[in-house]
DNA sequence: CTTTATTTTAACGGGTTATTATAATAAAAG
DNA sequence: CTTTTATTATAATAACCCGTTAAAATAAAG
């Protein structure tokens, strides 16, 4: 029963292939080679197999992945077989974006409560769920059994914010602020930072035509 | 005038040494040494060293660098001395989330146009832009300069909609929808897949309770 | 003249890719 | 129908490369 650490480099393909295997199991694709599936998704077939062997060898030489199978697997390794309990921290555009977006809920990611401490929005209903204010956080967070937070404030109050979830013993944190959280370790974040994606295309977007302009003969 | 690819990696990097610098600047904070920074950010002196590096010495020895100085030479290189044109693509929740959030202007990232297929929605004002059908996108292309589509739709008519942005000349997508989008070389896309996101936390969540159950002695 | 701190160059390591070894499937032959 | 042979494709191992970190050389500040 050895473990060995996962790169997050690793991990971070995962959902991608669990994606496509799930494709393939609704097109009753019954079986793929890592060949196959390294065309499919544009990477090589060493780095798909090197992938699926960190979890032990889910494959059969000659004959090569049981899409179903693998795609269950993945799910497992994933965590997707167990329901996670979302509270959404900030209802404002975005955070009501979120709480209305339904694929969350298909995957096994639960909003059980959505908090603000915009008086103007508690009381108000977002799906079934009634915005609470974030005064009631600590004791709802003691009742209830909540996994991830996702935190959707503006970045004045993120960071306190942040440290008050990781007090009440949330696991994860999604953050939407711009800002670097602090938190404990053992407390899980995951950063969506729009403005950076935003500069890197920036950047990406100049650098393209600026080779273009100093394009060399090959 | 030589041009030596800089990694995506180091690129990634550069948003989060612009806010941080940004904040010192903001702080009266003149100059500061790669030691110090790295002890703000978390990272290794060699990184930033190296990171800046890449484009030239910005730093002076015995001195450091200059907060100010860094400041707007690394916004130049991520191009945000320059506006950005931007249409958000799908005027559902999230597409509006988008449209409203200040932020993005304040870095020079402007949205001139939002569309949708759903005609409920179509002429409808947000933040002062009228919601547009999306049969007008090509005529609206052609008349307007647009750098960067936002693409919030729902993955069944993403990859035709990033084909149709790519061919009126977009140069990137910030693309929201969970499919892998084909466009052709020279259009930069940016993935936000928030579910995949969700998975990382799900596995990490998953992994560090495992880890402590099976703890070392240390 | 000493200290600070970058620049430049070199070493290291992890992750990706390629190769070799192995095993199962599928086909062909007896 | 069984046995043999060729083919397919993973598992395991090795090589490679890029990104990161460290060290040496250099230059400015105090």
């Amino acid at each position: 029963m050895e473990e060995k650490e996962i790169s997050q480099a690793v991990v971070a393909r995962l959902p991608r292939y669990f994606r496509y295997l799930g494709e393939l199991r609704d097109q009753g694709v019954e079986r793929i080679s890592s060949g196959d599936l390294s065309v499919l998704m544009g990477v090589t077939a060493s780095q798909i197999r090197q992938d699926f062997n960190n979890f032990g060898g889910f494959g059969q030489q000659g004959y090569g992945y049981n899409v179903d199978y693998l795609y269950h697997e993945i799910g497992h390794i994933l965590g997707l077989d167990e329901e996670h309990q979302l509270v959404i921290i900030g209802a404002g555009n975005l955070g009501q974006a979120l709480a209305n977006y339904v694929n969350f809920e298909k995957r096994g990611f639960l909003v059980k409560g959505v908090f603000d401490v915009n008086e103007q929005l508690v009381g108000r209903q977002l799906r079934g769920l009634e915005i609470m204010h974030i005064d009631r956080l600590d004791s709802f967070m003691k009742e209830h059994k909540i996994d991830i937070a996702v935190l959707t404030v503006p970045k004045e109050g993120a960071i306190e914010t942040a440290k008050r979830l990781a007090d009440c013993g949330v696991k994860a944190i999604l953050n939407f602020a711009h800002v670097d959280l602090n938190v404990p370790e053992g407390v899980q974040v995951e950063n969506v930072h729009l403005s950076d994606s935003l500069m890197k295309l920036s950047y990406n977007i100049h650098r393209y035509e600026n080779a273009l302009g100093g394009e060399k003969t090959d």
